[in-house]
RNA sequence: GUGAGUGUAGCUCAAGGGCAGAGCACUGGACUGUGGCUCCAGGGGUUGGGGGUUCGAAACCCCUCACUCACCCCA
C-alpha cells in the first residue's frame, strides 16, 4: 500500500510456484512444434515502427493505436512488437533462411504488447508461441499446421474448443469481392452503424467482422468471399477442407472470418473455446503468400499461427491439466548458530552444492525456533546446525525434519553427507 | 477509447452514519541448543487518494486512481 511505484497497467507478475508452471505450459506447447519439425528462432522485442506498418496495415488496430512506439537517442522509430509473425519474416529475409525452392519451419515464443484495456485473457504484456512455414506450400502444409494445432487442443484436453475456418481470397480474387462487398456496403450504408461506415472506406473486409446487432442482418447478406473466389483460391480451400476432413479434424466455415492483419490471404482460421470468456481465440492463424515478398524477400508462400499462452493456461486449468509446479528444490538448510558459525556455515552450503544439493543458509545468527521455521520455509529435508560445539567438533548435526532423526556429519567429508541427502531425498 | 461492478490489516473477508473487527499469516512467551501441536500475549490500518454533506463518514454525494468484467480488439 505505501508502495507507490507499481507495475504498469495490463502487466502481470509471475509469482512463485506459477512461474515454473508458466514455462512449463509454454514448453509443453513449443515442444509440439518441435515435433512437427520446427526449429527455434529468437527474436527482438522491438523492431522498426515500420515494420509493423506495412506488414500488419496501417489502418489496423494494431498499428493505429495498440503499439507501443519511441523514439530511440538517435531518433529512430521504434515500437515493442505487438505479433511475431513482421519479425520472424524480417529475420528470416535478412538472414536468407527463405528459399524459393524449399521450406523452412520457424517457432518462436515471447512477450508480445499491446495497449489495449486490460480484460479476462487480455493483457497489455503476454505471451504468444507461433510457427511459420515459408517457401514453396502446398494447401496440405496449411492442413499440417492446423493438424498441429489441433494436436495441441488434444494433448491439453482443452475445453469446448471449435476451429473456424475460412478462405479470404487472393490478390487475383481479393481486389474484385473487395469492390463488389464495398458497392453493397455503401447501397446499404443507413442500415450500419458508425464503424462500419467508416471501416467501408479504410478496411471493408474488416466490415463482416462487426458484432453490433442492428448490423447484422445487412452483413448476413452481404456478397460473401466463397462465392467470389477464382479458380485457384476454391481449389485451395477445396483441398483444405478435404485434408481436414481427411485427418477427421472438425472445422466450422466461418464465411465472416476476417482477421485483423491485412497480411492474410487464402486460408484463414481461429481455434475458439467457449470456456475463455469474452476473449475466445486461443490460436489463430492463416496464410500469407504476399508478406514475404512485401517486405523485400523471395516471393514466397507463407503461412503461420500464434497461441495466446495465458489463455492456454486458463483453459488447461479449467480442463484440470495444469503442469504440477516444481517443487521447492532446497534439500538442506544449514543454521549458524552464532557469528563464529557464519563462514563455517557459507563454506558448508558451497560444498554441497558443488555435490548438486540444492542447499540455502540460514546465518542470521538467532533462536533456533527461526531456523526450524526458515528450513521449513524453504521446503528442505534436513536443517544442519552449526552452533559451537559443532564448531570445536569440526561437525555438523544434521536432522531429518521429518523423522526427527539426528545425527553429526564430519565437515571434512561432505560427499557422504551430500550422498545421504540424495538417496533420502529420492 | 466507452460502460458496469468492486476497492477495509500481508491474504480471505466482516462491520451499511456512532470506539475499525475476525480467521489465516507474522512476532514473542509458556519451552535457555531442537521446530511442527496446544495455550497466552503482541505488532500491524491515514478503510485506494482528494474534496463535500454531517455534531459524527469505512458507510451518503462529487472527482480521481486502481482492479475486475464487458464493449471494442485480438492470441
Amino acid at each position: 500500500m505505501a508502495l507507490s511505484i507499481r507495475a504498469p497497467r495490463g502487466i502481470k507478475d509471475v509469482l512463485p510456484p506459477d512461474a515454473t508452471r508458466f514455462e512449463s505450459i509454454l514448453k509443453d506447447a513449443e515442444d509440439i512444434l518441435a515435433l512437427g519439425g520446427f526449429r527455434k528462432i529468437l527474436l527482438p522485442l522491438f523492431e522498426s515502427t515500420a515494420l509493423f506498418a506495412r506488414s500488419i496495415g496501417g489502418a489496423t488496430d494494431i498499428v493505429e493505436k495498440e503499439m507501443y512506439t519511441f523514439l530511440d537517442k538517435g531518433g529512430d522509430q521504434f515500437s515493442l512488437r505487438p505479433e511475431g509473425t513482421a519479425s520472424l519474416l524480417r529475420a528470416a529475409i535478412e538472414h536468407h533462411l527463405v528459399d524459393p525452392s524449399r521450406l523452412v519451419r520457424l517457432y518462436y515464443s515471447g512477450p508480445m504488447f499491446r495497449h489495449e484495456r486490460p480484460q479476462a485473457g487480455r493483457l497489455r504484456q503476454f505471451y504468444q508461441t507461433g510457427a511459420e512455414i515459408l517457401g514453396p506450400l502446398s494447401p496440405m502444409d496449411d492442413v499440417d499446421l492446423i493438424a498441429l494445432i489441433h494436436r495441441m487442443a488434444v494433448s491439453f484436453r482443452i475445453p469446448g474448443s471449435s476451429l473456424l475456418l475460412n478462405n479470404m481470397g487472393c490478390p487475383v480474387c481479393r481486389p474484385a469481392y473487395r469492390e463488389r462487398l464495398v458497392d453493397y456496403l455503401n447501397a446499404h450504408a443507413e442500415e450500419l452503424c458508425e464503424t462500419c461506415r467508416k471501416r467501408t472506406v479504410q478496411n471493408p473486409l474488416r466490415v463482416l467482422d462487426c458484432k453490433v446487432p442492428s448490423c447484422q442482418g445487412v452483413l448476413e447478406a452481404a456478397p460473401r468471399i466463397a462465392d467470389s473466389l477464382c479458380p485457384k483460391s476454391r481449389e485451395h480451400f477445396r483441398r483444405v477442407r478435404e485434408g481436414l476432413d481427411g485427418l477427421g479434424i472438425p472445422y466450422v466455415l466461418s464465411h465472416r472470418l476476417v482477421r485483423g492483419l491485412d497480411y492474410y490471404t487464402e486460408t484463414t482460421f481461429e481455434f475458439v473455446s467457449d470456456a475463455l470468456g469474452a476473449q475466445s481465440t486461443w490460436a489463430a492463424g492463416g496464410r500469407y503468400d504476399g508478406l514475404a515478398g512485401e517486405l523485400g524477400g523471395p516471393d514466397v508462400p507463407g503461412i503461420g499461427f500464434a497461441a495466446g499462452v495465458e489463455r492456454l493456461w486458463l483453459l488447461r486449468e479449467k480442463a484440470g491439466t495444469l503442469p504440477d509446479p516444481e517443487s521447492h528444490p532446497v534439500r538442506i538448510t544449514i543454521f549458524a548458530m552464532d557469528p563464529a558459525g557464519q563462514i563455517p556455515a557459507l563454506a558448508l552450503v558451497g560444498r554441497l552444492r558443488q555435490e548438486g544439493i540444492p542447499a540455502a543458509g540460514h546465518f542470521s545468527a538467532g533462536k533456533i525456533k527461526g531456523a526450524f521455521r526458515q528450513a521449513e520455509r524453504d521446503g528442505a529435508l534436513f536443517l544442519g546446525i552449526l552452533g559451537e560445539d559443532e564448531i570445536r567438533s569440526k561437525t555438523v548435526q544434521v536432522k531429518n525434519l521429518e523423522t526427527g532423526d539426528q545425527t553429526p556429519w564430519p565437515l571434512d567429508d561432505i560427499k557422504a553427507l551430500a550422498e545421504m541427502i540424495r538417496k533420502t531425498g529420492a
